[in-house]
DNA sequence: ATTTCAATACGAGACGGACCGTATGTCAAC
DNA sequence: GTTGACATACGGTCCGTCTCGTATTGAAAT
């Protein structure tokens, strides 16, 4: 009934495997049969826990990178924004931003993976701006009725530029971005 | 020097092909082997002309889809982005839709790629926008100097709800944006 | 307490198949 | 007759699955 546990050094090998190779090689060079070569483990063993290269990554990111997301309390929303999408931008730049393009491209083309990927990252993410909506809300900062909206206004302009100019997600967009927000934030739906 | 000139009706056939694969069974199940047994050429015959699938796909949206994008012209700025809007986002509810995805995956993985897509596509949309501001700014309605980020807080957007959740791009979200955006574009930066 | 047994994990490898990208010929158009 | 389009053939990578033999667990039987 029970069997064999699994190894958990060999999770922690495949995921490091996957994160290793992306670095080297770009998602491109990323296969199932290299992190398997890589982490010193079969195939089978691989495809037992994830179905694909993608799910190894997501996984993989899910675990460690933002976990230690900032959710500052600096006394405004503006203020808030800035500081958290200044961070957010921050960690885009490494192999964190390669991770999460390539999490875009799963996505686009699988729609059990997009649900996934929204689920297991993106939805956390917005949460963390939804905090820090519903403190500038009980200031009185926020008067725009549709959190959703104003979230899609946050991200958007981030995955846009992750997409196709990563290099462009610099603090002065962070502040900018931020500024924006919050002054739609501010306006009431007519 | 002249040699043998190439068929057009062969090009058409390969990006005619290119769709028709896609629609039928998702970016993923395109292939150049694919392409080419359709059309009824050979794969030389494919590679001659692009590099990848990615180019075919490009090539095929960049000629007819985007041609006939309507420039409003509605008297303010607000009016003239919803139109737009509005007309864009239904035609990213079809095959058009995940075609653009696809590029987008493309490009993800493919900083050259992302160049010549930024270039044939992106930048052409953007123009439009640009032309939108121009106008606004002209009757006095745009005080942000910055077009470029009001761009992206156009587009941002759209990308992110096309790749994570097309459905999601209907009529009444192209005018919560417009009306978002034209609120920004009207204060200064401080 | 020891033995047996079912269930599961693991490493290793083989497999058919899809697709890639290229090299090698043939032939049509100038 | 030179140029380049076109078709065929080929080696290579990766996929996803399957089969072995072995190892590790808990539970049931002795």
């Amino acid at each position: 009934m029970t069997g064999r546990p699994r190894d958990p050094a060999v999770d922690e090998a495949i995921r490091r495997a996957a994160v290793d190779l992306t670095e080297q090689h770009g998602y491109r060079g990323l296969s199932m049969e290299g992190i398997a070569a890589l982490s010193g483990v079969s195939k089978q063993t691989v495809y037992r826990r994830y179905r694909s290269k993608g799910e190894v990554v997501l996984d993989a990111l899910a675990g460690y990178a933002f976990t230690h997301l900032p959710t500052p309390d600096t006394g405004s929303l503006r203020g808030d924004l800035t500081a958290l999408l200044t961070a957010t931008f921050a960690g885009q730049q490494g192999v964190n931003g390669t991770l999460n393009r390539a999490l875009a491209a799963e996505a686009v083309q699988d729609q059990a993976f997009a649900a996934l990927l929204w689920e297991k990252l993106i939805a956390v993410r917005r949460e963390s701006v939804r905090e820090l909506l519903a403190r500038g809300r009980a200031r009185g900062e926020v008067a725009h009725p549709d959190d959703e909206f104003l979230l899609d206004l946050v991200y958007g302009p981030m995955w846009y530029r992750l997409l196709f100019d990563p290099a462009a997600l610099t603090p002065a967009y962070a502040a900018e971005l931020a500024r924006s927000v919050a002054l739609v934030a501010a306006g009431t739906r007519p």
